[in-house]
Order: structure tokens, then C-alpha cells, then sequence
DNA sequence: GCTTAGGTTTTG
């Protein structure tokens, strides 16, 4: 068999042939070539129809090009070739146009139409006598060139994005994007696509980007030539330009990307670049009245009464005066450092009607593209107006027509990585003078301007309440030195403890500082049962100050009773203060719903004391208060008429007649800090309440708090997340030392609210 | 499997 299948798509051709042939570049042949053993490989470019000579021969003539992947358009070379007899028809009915092909034995003549047609000086001839042969792989997929398109048929094409409109909600179940392309043939073709998964659609961030799409189909509408999607619809798409990454974007988990598609991008990417001049411009070499594409960072936004404004920079400076919107800078939303800093290389760009949803959502820092951008000329309307130079203004209008639009470009793109080198390398010229020097020090602390922004757009889910103007410290820093010291620190919260925040609900005394544990419900419960054996004192009942009444309890326990006197109880239970003997902690719970405060007491032979500092003194609904054991002096229990006079019936008053140091409530959260650096964990604790904006006390007993309380600790720490997806905190941390090692405590630090999420920066 | 949308420069 002169005519070789083999295997398509993805496996290696060069494997599949006999292994003592050796491979020739055409652009290396001449007539003087030694062609034994060797072969010729290419891509059927044309494929002319099978012809009949007049000896009755069969012949065909085939145009294969080699492409050599280099950069420049020298790196294309094709060849005629010419196949004779069987080989003809073989070739004809196998081979089909856009296949590798690989042939050996050929001879080599003069080519008499390379003047005319451009291609190699010398043209192949195959023939079966000669033991010719040719080995033949078919792409798995052919792609049709868009000139050759007919109505009603599902394709493969390639081409260059001339115009885009990103995806959209459709009023149906999907996202519609549209999409024209062109290839070499000239010919555009327009595409609506639709899909209910967004990442289905291609991932277009400029005209001029090259995209290749697999079953669209053809049809006609209004006279013209359309592209809808087709079932197993997917799009590849590249950037356009020569030299550009060959990473394919796409939604599909796997995609087929040989050779012939690595071939086709180039020849795309080598048309479109000696087509047309680029729509995108720098800042530097735009002129008035162009419409343009935009790549650059938002330094600072504003929303002005119309429109959007957004304060740009791409690196380079204007070439022409530039009209500023605004003359009082404070109320854009951004670095005040960064714009001072930029004030010579940004632009003022006012975005309008439909746009102004995406610049209101943007945040300083972002990498954006913004499309069909208007450079226009000031109208000089105001008389005031001095200079006679005309300035330019950027204006975003309204509309979608031209792809008009602003995208936001992930940081890792090739756009941004170019961009990026062009922030780095933009000269920044300002005149710094003394009242600046602070600002000008905290950003060179910071690294690169654009990085600066960059991390505004990071934002932190925490927000200091001062020593904004610290530097950050890395935590392994943090680790090296000697405590104590005061850091700022930015970082990730890897985890917490405990997992429910209400049960990092702590007593602390504010007097000696120590933590003290509070018994569990069920040591609890036996501290009132061993009370409630105690004998009942009757000489202890009634006082000049307390009245006493015993109940008995299903169970025939007694319990007693002493109102304070003042107290009209059957009135105003909510407000009344009793002290209790020998009921159980279920009995106690059951009478706080019904008094207001309850006092435990026990009789001891001549006065009325209180339980245990183990033990509660005072439980006011839901809240129990405990006592500090190493701080509390109790005697009995005193006359505690003054403060029903008072109406005082506050925790501490309660304690300071019973000579108890109150404990305080505080939280105390364990934090895995992490910032890439190193890991270290730190304490929330004296100022956890500050940090929550809540009180320790009210998240013991009150649910909806316990519930607020979480979902700021998922805010903080997304269950789930990889490292890189969690949010950063900014945090001041205070180490220190004590006898148990050395610690790290939260200070002056908060849970950022939306707002300040919005101007943190 | 059906539907969806189907752009061609503001005038600030």
C-alpha cells in the first residue's frame, strides 16, 4: 500500500514511520538534494480535485507547507506536490485537506509555476513504480476556513475576534455572548452563543484575541450567514498576538491541542498581526478623538452624579493635557498616598448609564481593560478656563456596540503580567516636600506602586484602629524577636479555637487578672443538690430586712425563700430580689424566669451566707455571676436593702455588698495566623470584645448574637478554602512573656464592616 | 430538548 493511514489526532506521526527515515525541511531542499531515505513532512494545505491526463494516467496536484514553529512568517514554506497513477487516487480518497502528511521517495524538478504562485522553487513528484510512499494523518477534527461555510451544517472553525459583547443573562435559562470572528479567507462570521454554564463560553478579553470553536453550527439569518451554538458546543481561546502564550482559555475539563491546532493559532496570529492596526493604545500615544482599547489599573473610583469616575494609570503618561474631573480629591474612594504619588500619569475616565453597575462594583487596584474607550477634547465652555490647550477627556459611553465595556483582568493574565512591567518601569515623578515625607516613607515600605494598589483590592476583613501608618511585619519576624513588642501584621486565619464561639466565653477578675474556669451544668447541679441537704436555720427566718416564706417541692423538698421587705413581689416579680435555700439548679433556672435576681444562700448557724465561690452568687435570667476566689472577702450576707432603694440591682453593686470581686465575661479565642512567612498563634482576649463589637456577657446567653458571632468567623475563615482563597487580616499583635511561655495578643484590631471593607485601603 | 439574541459609535 503506497497510502499509509495512521492513527489520528494526538499521537506522534514521526513514531508511526520506519525509523530509518529521515526527516528533510523543505525549505532545505534543492535540486541537487539527496532524497534516499528521507521524507518530507507537511500539512495538506490545498487539495486539488483528481485529474485524468491525456495518457489516461491519474494525477493529482496537492500544496503541502511545513511549518517550522519560529516566530517570523519565514518559518512557512509549501511545496507542490504531484501524485501519479494508484497514488493519485489513493491520496485522493484518504487524505483529507489539513491532514499531516509524510512523503518518501519522491523525485525532485524544477517547479515552472514558482514565480507565479510563490511556493518552493522545486515541486515533488510521487510514483507508485517508484516506490513512493505516503504516510497520511487525518486532523481529528477539520476546521473550515469561513469563506467555505454553508448554511445548516455543524463545524469547526478557527478565527480572530473582531468584535465581542461579554456573556449576559438571556430572559431564557442561559448566558448569551456574542461573537464575530474572521480568518485569512476574509470572511467574518457572527456568533451567538449561548450556555446555561458561564465558563462554557469563551473567555474573549479582546478583539483581536483568536478563538477556536467546535460544533457551531450554520444558519441563516436576515440574509447573512450566522453561528449558534450546537450540542457539545466548546471554545478555545487564545491570545492574538504573535509571540503570545499558547495556553489555551477554556470551561472544558479536557480538550484536544495538537500540532495542526499550534499551526493554526500561528498562521491566525501571523494574518491578523500584518492585517490591522491594533484598537488598543497606551495612554502615551492616544489621540484625540480615538476610540480605544484600554489595559490599566484603577488607582481611585468616585461616584459623581451622572456617571462613574475612575481614576486610571497604564504606566505611561499622556501625550496630551488631560482634563481632571474633579477638583477636590476627597471624595474618591482610594489610596490618598497613591494617588498623590500617580497624580502625573493617571486619567480621569467617566463611565455612563450601562457601565455604571461594573465601575461602581470595581475596587482600587484592579486590573482592568476598558474598551471603546472615547478620548475627546474638552469643550473649553468655561470662560475661566486660562490655558488655550486643548485637554483630553476619556469618556465610557453608554451602549455595548464596539465591545464597548470595562473587564476586570485576573491578576495572573498575560495583559496584566505585561502591564505590570510597564507600571514597574513608569517613572514616577514627584516632588516630595516636607509634610509629605511621612506618606512618601510609608510607600516605600510597601513595595512597587502597583503592587501597593494590588493589595487594596486584597482587602482585609480586619481594620486597625490605629498604627495604620506601621509597617507590616512578617510573622516570622514576629517569631525572631525578643518579647515584649507591638507589631503590625498582615495574615491569614488558618483556624480558631473553640470551634462555637460562646464557648470562648471566659471569667476573668480585673483585679489579680486570672482565669478562672466556671463549672459545667453538671458540677453545677451538684453544688446546689449538696446545699439543698443543709437543715433549714428557722431561727435565721424573717429579719427586719427580708421576709421569709418555704415552699415545698413535688418531691417534699423545702425550700426557702427570703424577699427582701421593700419588694411587693406578687406585683413586680420581674423586679424583685430573693434569696434562695435548698432548691436544686433546675428549681433555680425555673425561678429566674420569674424573679429578677436570685441569690443562693445556705444557713449557717447564725446568719444567712452564700454558697461555694464555685458556685454563682447572683443569676439574673439567663446570666450567671461568679466571684473571684483569690479577690472576694465574704462574710454573711448583709442587709442588701440600699440597693433596692437604689434601684441598683447592677451585678457589681450586688457584689460589692457581698464583698465579692465580680468576674468579669471575655472571650478567648485561639488564632492560627498565617502569612506565607510563617505560622503563629494568637489570643483574642482583652480586647475581643472590641474586636466583635459585642460583649462577652450578652453572647453567653443570647443566641442570635451566637449565631451573628459565627457567620463573622466564617467571614474571617471560609470553611474550606485553600490558603490562597482565604481572606487577609490586618492585625496589630503584642507579644509577650509569662511564666507559662510566650504569647501573642490581638490589640487594637476590629472586624471590618462592609464600609470599612469599602475604604480600607 | 426548547428558549434565549441577533452589536455597527456619545455627544455627558
Amino acid at each position: 500500500m503506497p497510502v499509509h493511514m495512521l492513527s489520528e489526532g494526538g499521537g506522534r506521526a514521526e513514531a508511526q514511520i520506519p525509523n530509518h527515515l529521515q526527516r528533510i525541511e523543505i525549505k532545505k531542499l534543492t535540486l541537487d538534494s539527496e532524497c534516499e531515505d528521507k521524507y518530507v513532512k507537511g500539512h495538506v494545505v490545498l487539495k486539488y480535485p483528481l485529474n485524468v491526463l491525456p495518457n489516461g494516467r491519474q494525477m493529482l496536484k496537492a500544496v503541502i507547507q511545513e511549518h517550522v514553529t519560529q516566530q517570523s512568517s519565514s518559518g512557512i514554506m509549501s511545496i507542490n506536490v504531484y501524485f501519479f497513477g494508484m497514488l493519485a487516487k489513493d491520496f485522493s480518497d484518504a487524505v483529507k485537506q489539513g491532514g499531516i502528511v509524510m512523503v518518501t521517495g519522491f523525485s525532485l524538478i524544477r517547479s515552472p509555476t514558482a514565480n507565479k504562485d510563490k511556493r518552493h522553487p522545486c515541486q515533488l513528484e510521487l510514483f507508485e513504480e517508484k516506490k513512493a510512499t505516503v504516510y497520511v494523518q487525518n486532523p481529528k477534527y477539520i476546521y473550515v476556513p469561513l469563506n467555505e461555510l454553508k448554511p445548516g451544517v455543524v463545524v469547526n472553525v478557527y478565527g480572530v475576534v473582531t468584535y465581542y459583547k461579554p456573556p449576559f443573562p438571556t430572559k431564557g435559562t442561559d448566558y448569551c455572548s456574542a461573537v464575530t470572528i474572521m480568518d485569512q479567507s476574509g470572511r467574518k462570521l457572527s456568533c451567538t452563543l449561548f450556555s446555561d454554564k458561564l465558563e462554557a463560553l469563551p473567555q474573549i478579553y479582546k478583539v483581536g484575541d483568536i478563538v477556536r470553536f467546535h460544533r457551531i453550527k450554520t444558519e441563516r439569518f436576515q440574509g447573512e450567514l450566522k453561528g449558534v451554538t450546537s450540542a457539545g458546543f466548546s471554545a478555545l481561546t487564545f491570545d492574538g498576538r504573535v509571540g503570545g502564550p499558547v495556553i489555551p482559555r477554556t470551561g472544558s475539563k479536557s480538550y484536544h491541542f495538537v500540532e495542526e491546532d499550534q499551526r493554526m493559532l500561528e498562521m491566525l496570529r501571523q494574518w491578523a498581526a500584518s492585517r490591522c492596526s491594533p484598537s488598543e493604545q497606551n495612554l502615551s500615544t492616544v489621540q484625540p478623538k480615538q476610540f480605544f482599547d484600554l489595559t490599566c489599573q484603577l488607582v481611585a473610583k468616585a461616584e459623581l452624579v451622572k456617571s462613574v469616575l475612575l481614576k486610571v494609570w497604564d504606566g505611561t503618561k499622556c501625550s496630551h493635557p488631560v482634563w481632571k474631573v474633579l477638583e477636590e480629591e476627597d471624595i474618591l474612594e482610594g489610596s490618598a498616598v497613591l494617588m498623590y504619588e500617580l497624580q502625573n500619569l493617571t486619567v480621569d475616565v467617566q463611565v455612563y448609564d450601562n457601565h455604571i453597575e461594573v465601575a461602581k462594583s470595581l475596587k482600587p487596584g484592579a486590573y482592568l481593560r476598558i474598551n471603546n474607550l472615547h478620548a475627546k477634547l474638552h469643550a473649553s465652555t468655561a470662560k475661566k478656563q486660562i490655558s488655550n490647550e486643548n485637554h483630553l477627556q476619556f469618556h465610557l459611553h453608554g451602549g455595548t456596540i464596539y465591545g464597548r465595556g470595562i473587564q476586570v483582568l485576573s491578576a495572573d493574565s498575560y495583559d496584566v503580567q505585561e502591564l505590570k512591567k510597564k507600571l514597574e518601569s513608569a517613572e514616577v515623578r514627584v516632588h516630595p516636600n516636607v509634610s509629605d515625607s511621612v506618606l512618601l516613607d510609608f510607600s516605600i515600605n510597601e513595595g512597587t506602586l502597583h503592587a501597593q494598589l494590588e493589595r487594596c483590592q486584597q482587602q482585609s476583613v480586619t481594620v486597625l484602629t490605629a498604627h495604620q501608618h506601621m509597617k507590616i511585619t512578617s510573622l516570622s519576624n514576629v517569631k525572631n524577636c525578643k518579647p515584649p513588642q507591638k507589631f503590625r501584621i498582615r495574615a491569614k486565619l488558618k483556624s480558631y479555637e473553640p470551634k462555637s464561639l460562646y464557648q470562648s466565653v471566659k471569667r476573668c477578675c480585673p483585679k489579680c487578672r486570672i482565669l478562672q474556669e466556671i463549672p459545667d451544668d453538671e458540677s453545677l447541679a451538684h453544688l446546689f443538690q449538696d446545699a439543698s441537704t443543709r437543715p433549714l436555720n428557722l431561727n435565721l427566718h424573717n429579719d427586719f430586712w427580708y421576709k421569709t416564706a418555704v415552699g415545698c417541692t413535688k418531691n417534699k423538698q423545702q425550700i426557702a425563700f427570703h424577699f427582701l421587705v421593700e419588694d411587693d413581689w406578687e406585683k413586680d416579680a420581674e423586679k424583685t430580689s430573693v434569696m434562695v435555700e435548698r432548691a436544686s439548679l433546675n428549681e433555680i433556672f425555673q425561678l429566674s424566669r420569674r424573679f429578677g435576681n436570685i441569690i443562693p444562700v445556705t444557713s449557717s448557724e447564725e446568719q444567712l451566707t452564700l454558697l461555694d465561690l464555685s458556685a454563682p452568687f447572683l443569676i439574673q435570667g439567663k446570666s450567671c455571676y461568679y466571684g473571684c476566689k483569690n479577690c472576694s472577702n465574704v462574710t454573711g450576707v448583709r442587709p442588701l436593702r440600699q440597693f433596692v432603694q437604689q434601684e441598683s440591682w447592677e451585678a457589681t453593686t450586688i457584689a460589692q455588698s457581698l464583698g465579692i470581686q465580680l468576674l468579669h465575661h471575655v472571650f478567648l479565642v485561639k488564632l492560627e495566623l498565617d502569612d506565607g512567612t510563617a505560622c503563629l498563634d494568637a489570643i483574642l482576649w482583652h480586647e475581643a470584645d472590641k474586636f466583635f463589637r459585642s460583649l462577652p456577657s450578652e453572647a453567653e446567653v443570647n443566641v442570635a448574637l451566637q449565631e451573628e458571632l459565627e457567620r463573622t468567623m466564617k467571614t474571617l475563615c471560609p470553611p474550606g478554602k485553600g490558603f490562597d482563597e482565604l481572606p487577609w487580616l490586618d492585625c496589630c499583635i503584642m507579644t509577650y512573656s509569662t511564666e507559662d511561655g510566650v504569647f501573642n495578643q490581638i490589640f487594637d484590631t476590629v472586624v471590618a464592616e462592609e464600609t470599612d471593607i469599602l475604604f480600607n485601603c
